[in-house]
DNA sequence: TGAAATGTTGGGGCG
DNA sequence: ACGCCCCAACATTTC
């Protein structure tokens, strides 16, 4: 009896075992099956940042463990992603590779120039989809165009056929046993980054199963309230399952089937359900987005704002970056970020607008800070919510939506829970002055510690200033154009 | 998934 | 009683 050849299951951003097609379909073969996962080196591969590394470092050790008491392993390598499957096809005879697709135009390249090479090698390569509700190319206009306004996507996107159940974790798996030895390489260096960056991953647990704990401590209560508290940066009103998103600890399909159990169950309403599968419909439209206009990631996809008026000011960059922008709600949110690897949905939209609008600094400055610190940091929706906040997108809010961002953190942080807990040197400031404590009778800031520009500082541009900047730049775009019009 | 400017309306104070 | 003004409250328009 001839030894059946093993074959790889490439981990990819799906690092779970249940609800994993492409694990499912290669436990189905019978073979053995060989887990691996790249930390890929190929050209043009955009790094990931810190926060992200460390979360990943510690999700695989998650999967490594579940596949270890399954009786399976986990080859972890590091290289050009062709190059280590070439190279593990010729050490162990593999005869097929499984993995769930990415829809970014790099990883599409790679894989599809992956996928014809393994082929003409008599080598099986089979794909799937893990991480979307919707594959980009079966929501499409009846015209066969694609869908450039959210509300019009995901109005056809729902009246599709619901996806497929998720699957179950496979049983009876025929493990590959081998010897190869971890190249953990990238993740050494992780160990000499300062502790405070990774020390915000406190709070998280990375992993499959943290991931399930995750939802299940949103449902159905918190869901409940999620409508109404979304917006409340100082409570956990929000799911947090996006860095568990991002790296497939867990699939939208598995989210929608909980929240229809939920429904089914009575604990949580129809009405509160699609309010936030709506929200992971977003995810989807931004997937579909990047796979059909790839360019969102780069270039602005409403081309008239390629001469738009972008102002080059690396100090104030920074200011923003770090938090010393003077307004403390976009301070609050940016430290949140350089300590956590995250930050509330609001305050990304409340700090983007600031940028783009108020600093008129290029989104792209934006997005790449975004993707450098954030733990959930995902081309698609990283790219797709700067294009939106910086009006520049296709279904972007309008550019002369611009926040006020005193106006927004009275609205969203009423009593400043958000703020005191990210800017603590305003933490004595009664709540009427925490956000414009530049309006603040100096009585009042000498009472409660504050001297501006010194403990705190001034504005760093004034908001009405800068909206009328924002307009006019925004007028001369518009003006400019409309003399190439005949 | 805005904010500010401008317009409208209607109640109440007051001569 | 009446007209006038003020202005809050709400609606509409504009950026």
């Amino acid at each position: 009896m001839t030894k059946l050849s093993p074959v790889i299951v490439w981990f990819r951003n799906d690092l779970r075992l249940a609800d994993n097609p492409a694990l499912t379909a290669a436990a189905e073969s019978g073979q053995p099956v060989l887990g691996l996962y790249i930390l890929d080196e190929t050209p043009d591969i955009r790094p990931m940042g810190p926060a992200a590394l460390c979360w990943l470092d510690k999700s695989l050790a998650s999967l490594a463990a579940d596949l270890r008491e399954m009786g399976g392993q986990l080859a972890v390598r590091s290289g050009v992603a062709s190059f280590v499957i070439d190279e593990l096809i010729d050490r162990t005879g593999v005869d097929a590779v499984y993995w769930n697709r990415a829809y970014d135009p790099v990883s599409i390249a790679r894989d599809a120039k992956l996928k014809a090479a393994l082929k003409a090698r008599g080598i099986g390569a089979w794909s799937f989809n893990a991480s979307l509700l919707n594959e980009p190319w079966e929501v499409r206009r009846q015209d066969g165009g694609d869908y450039q306004v959210f509300t019009s996507y995901w109005r056809a996107a729902c009246s599709m056929n619901s996806p497929l159940a998720p699957l179950p974790r496979p049983r009876d798996v025929a493990w590959c046993k081998h010897d190869l030895q971890n190249d953990r390489g990238p993740f050494r260096a992780l160990s000499s980054l300062d502790s405070d960056a990774m020390s915000g991953l406190d709070g998280w647990c990375p992993g499959e199963a943290g991931a399930r704990q995750c939802l299940d401590e949103f449902l159905p209560a918190r869901l409940m309230g999620y409508s109404a508290g979304r917006d409340d940066p100082g409570s956990p009103s929000t799911s947090c399952l996006s860095p568990h998103l991002h790296f497939g600890e867990i699939g939208p399909r598995q989210i929608v089937q909980s929240i229809s159990i939920a429904v089914e169950a009575g604990t949580v309403t129809e009405e509160a359900a699609q309010g936030f599968v709506r929200q992971l419909g977003w995810r989807d439209f931004n997937h579909h987005i990047l796979f059909h206009r790839p360019q969102v990631l780069s270039r602005n996809l409403r081309s008239n704002f390629d001469s738009f008026p972008w102002r080059d000011d690396p100090e104030t960059l920074d200011a923003w970056k770090f938090g010393r922008t003077g307004y403390p709600i976009v301070d609050a949110g940016m430290r949140e970020l350089m300590h956590t690897g995250w930050m509330h949905n609001r305050i990304r939209m409340i700090v983007g607008s600031f940028l783009t609008k108020h600093l008129l600094i290029d989104w792209r400055h934006g997005e790449a800070w975004f993707w450098d610190r954030l733990v959930d940091a995902d081309q698609a929706n990283n790219a797709g919510n700067w294009q939106w906040i910086a009006g520049t997108g296709a279904d972007a809010a309008p550019y002369f939506r611009i926040f006020n961002p005193a106006l927004q953190s009275a609205r969203h942080d009423p009593q400043g829970r958000y703020i005191r807990r990210w800017v603590p040197e305003l933490d004595r400031l009664p709540a009427a002055a925490l956000h414009e404590p530049w309006k603040a009778p100096s009585q009042v800031l000498a009472h409660a510690g504050v001297r501006l520009g010194e403990t705190y500082p001034r504005p760093i541009v004034e908001h009405a200033f800068a909206r009328t900047r924002a307009l006019d730049a925004y007028r001369s775009l518009t003006s400019r154009l409309q003399t190439h019009e005949p």
